[in-house]
DNA sequence: AGGGTCCTAGATAGATCGCTCTAGCTGTTA
DNA sequence: TAACAGCTAGAGCGATCTATCTAGGACCCT
């Protein structure tokens, strides 16, 4: 028997298959139906593992693919040998993903964060603070290689903001070019970066 | 009597409403008796201006959008005395028009973009027209001031990610901190290009 | 005046939306 | 075995969505 379908999984396959859908279809772009469609629950489960409805499904979801997105990038980062090749492989990987998935799979949250900014205030504050993280995540990394607070933030901002608009650029045209132009963007700022750090701190 | 509401004009106050909606609430997220209301317009007359109904009326909002978005953005570059301020200019314009319509104007097709790209074939096509189009109208500029080719397009591209990004950025927070950093890079990166340009032909 | 075209006008169909409801199943306790 | 949670299961409600339909007004031409 599929594991997954064993009773007491219900909500992790409800919230994996709201994730998914989220990212590729938006907020409003995705039914209840077919949440439990894909998740293999009925319907009763979704509202009683979420009482308050499609709105408290959704500020958990975009919670946990922030958490996961921030984990899945920062292990890329470990996984490089040095600062400026690890943003290097942050954008190279999220081209192949972009590629293998047909131009579907890109940043778990962005549409919806754009879709719910003027309409849907808990959901709005959500990826607010998924955001805030990301940029916290980062910005702690390249303090730590020498670079000054606010420069750090700074950078890290126009990183993640590199990548978000690649991401609305490459799934539009169904093309890597602007990960590429961006990545290049992105690394050739922190190497910017770097080189105003003090040589005895910098920990290249 | 108000001119929008004479006879004839339907059409264009359906065009502009749309726009509107779009760009603050998205596709799926707009209906079409919004639309409508918002248009003081009659609902048979959407179906016989558009009888492709909301498709329809999307391509061509979307190419309408993002045509007068390039004009908008290619005044306030001329308007500026050099192309570093010209890129300087555009992200303080774009926070000002944020934060004074409470981050909910900021590009007129990013939502959408997301939206359709896995679903809607024709509006995604739309989309990627019009970020092409911004992407050359920026390059072309960049070319004559004596950058090359291949640079011009990467950095062109560059400038609209860090736009596109900051404008999830910026909502999301409601903040325009990101737009803020995001111009700064902005700026560095086309004064990196300029850099490279020999100085002959430079034209800063 | 009469005929024709363009556009306005809104009722309504059919599907889908988020959500609520009750009933039943399962596993753990006394 | 009996009682009780926790969860599964899906029918069905009212609202809303896109789209279609028919009817009538406004204006131009002969």
């Amino acid at each position: 028997m599929d594991p997954n379908l064993k009773p007491g999984n219900t909500k992790m396959r409800i919230l994996d298959a709201t994730a998914e859908l989220f990212m590729r279809y938006g907020y409003t772009g995705t039914g209840l139906k077919q949440i439990v469609a894909d998740a293999n629950a009925p319907f009763g489960s979704l509202y009683h593992h979420f009482p308050g409805g499609k709105q408290e499904l959704g500020v958990e979801v975009i919670h946990r693919s922030g958490a996961m997105y921030l984990e899945l990038v920062t292990a890329v980062f470990d996984a490089a040998p040095d600062i400026v090749s690890g943003v290097h492989d942050c954008f190279d990987g999220a081209a192949e993903v972009l590629r293998a998935t047909d131009y579907a799979d890109a940043c778990p949250i962005e549409t919806v964060a754009l879709e719910v900014a003027s309409t849907n205030e808990p959901l709005r504050q959500a990826t607010a603070e998924v955001f805030e993280s990301w940029i916290e995540g980062a910005a702690e990394r390249f303090r730590t290689a020498g670079i000054g607070d606010r420069t750090a933030r700074e950078l890290s901002i126009s990183l993640i903001a590199l990548l978000e608009g690649a991401f609305v650029l490459c799934r539009a045209t169904r093309t890597t070019e602007a990960l590429g132009a961006a990545g290049k963007t992105a690394a050739a700022a922190v190497e910017a970066a770097l080189r105003h750090v003090a040589p005895e701190s910098a920990q290249p």
